[in-house]
DNA sequence: GCCGCCAAAATGTGATAGCATTTTTTATTT
DNA sequence: AAATAAAAAATGCTATCACATTTTGGCGGC
């Protein structure tokens, strides 16, 4: 009962980094599910920890809300309602445009080429149906133009709403055939090299709005908030 | 020398959460300045704890980006610049514009009476120049708006940049008179009794620029970004 | 069958200690 | 006087332990 998938470790790495990345990673990838009973204790027997550096890394995700520490001594990976979703769908699309804006003045074409050849192995992880993969890389994509801006503020925050949607986003895309999301990718491509900060930001609302809100909508039975 | 002011502990509060929000009001208040030199065993024998909770309030500031965990075995209150400044106050005006909109459809006149005595007392803490309580009256008077949407996914991350510019925000007004503030404050309440939401986004831009970014920039050496 | 009660197990919490590493200070040399 | 080397002090990290509290499981009474 590997329940909670192991992450490579470089020697460098303090065992509180290790649980964080580790359970970070859990949660994301949907190996956490969410209303699953954790401990403290439990977690550190199961990552075969002592509970000090346990409580570090359970500490750093609640304050990213990625878990909560409930008071009956539980641990818990917050439940997705159709308010939360909504919510948390909104906030991505304010957030993740904004930073784009903020981004903006930063661009070159290097970048812009980067970005296409990450795009295009994500083709290739669709069709291997490596959805891992594939999420890592589509938060690459976006995390490569947000981080243009040199002074980050923006980009914790947007973090921290992927990994508070991941779980829930996870069940979405072993779901739905997801080419579409390709598609605005290369829309969002095109605006960047006309230039053309408001198609960019129309192109990053319809990514977000086909490749998780719609879908995710559907999911939590046809609420149109 | 009482560098980190003592708040009140009720008896059923944990010991790590006391140093958080013991830690946390330092750094809002200013008590804490920036590049300030602290470690991990000189803050737990400053407010006479043991390292372990110590550590886990600390990684809380820090994934709250209060803090920083720098390399050398430091850990200091971030530096303000220019470029930071500017990130933090757009994004503070998006994120705060936002909350209002989603809170706006549950504003109710009870709500809008219990913001104005808040404001009206806020007078008081002007004319009494207690820096302290007016901080703290101010993110009263804007959390009673953004809270009044029942599916909170934005109030911690205003909270996190509230936190950011506390420090510097703190230097600011204590050089600026600021009743303009008191102002805008009235033209929110104003906006929100015709249950205008442009006019209310307006009016707490207005009341952001005013009250941060302007004299933000100018101490920041006439910056304009 | 259901509810309250009591013992036993489990849990969160925080102080402590030992270890490895880093930083700081002191001593020595050029 | 400055640079280098060695010694000493300080620091971060994490395992462990003890304590108070809570949860759990079983038992008897209604």
């Amino acid at each position: 009962m590997t329940q909670i998938p192991d992450i490579p470790r470089s020697v460098d790495m303090t065992t509180q980094d290790y649980a964080y990345f580790r359970l970070r990673n859990a949660i994301m990838v949907g190996a956490l599910r969410p209303n699953t009973a954790l401990t403290f204790r439990g977690l550190a027997e199961q990552l075969g920890l002592s509970p000090t550096p346990i409580r570090e890394a359970v500490r750093r995700l609640s304050s990213e809300h990625a878990l909560e520490v409930l008071e009956n001594r539980r641990l818990r990976v917050p439940e997705m309602t159709p308010g939360r979703f909504e919510e948390l769908a909104q906030l991505r699309l304010v957030l993740e445009t904004h930073a784009a804006t903020r981004a903006f003045a930063y661009l070159s074409d290097v970048t812009i080429d980067t970005m296409a050849r990450l795009d295009a192995q994500m083709d290739g992880a669709v069709r291997n149906r490596d959805l891992d993969a594939l999420t890592r890389m589509n938060h690459d994509f976006h995390r490569l133009l947000y981080c243009l801006n040199p002074h980050q503020t923006v980009m914790p925050l947007i973090e921290s709403i992927w990994l508070q949607l991941g779980p829930f986003q996870r069940r979405v895309i072993e779901d739905v055939d997801r080419t579409y999301v390709i598609d605005r990718h290369k829309e969002m491509l095109d605006a960047m090299r006309r230039r053309d900060l408001p198609g960019l930001c129309a192109a990053i609302e319809r990514d977000i709005e086909d490749g998780s809100i719609r879908s995710g909508r559907q999911m939590l039975h046809g609420t149109t908030g």
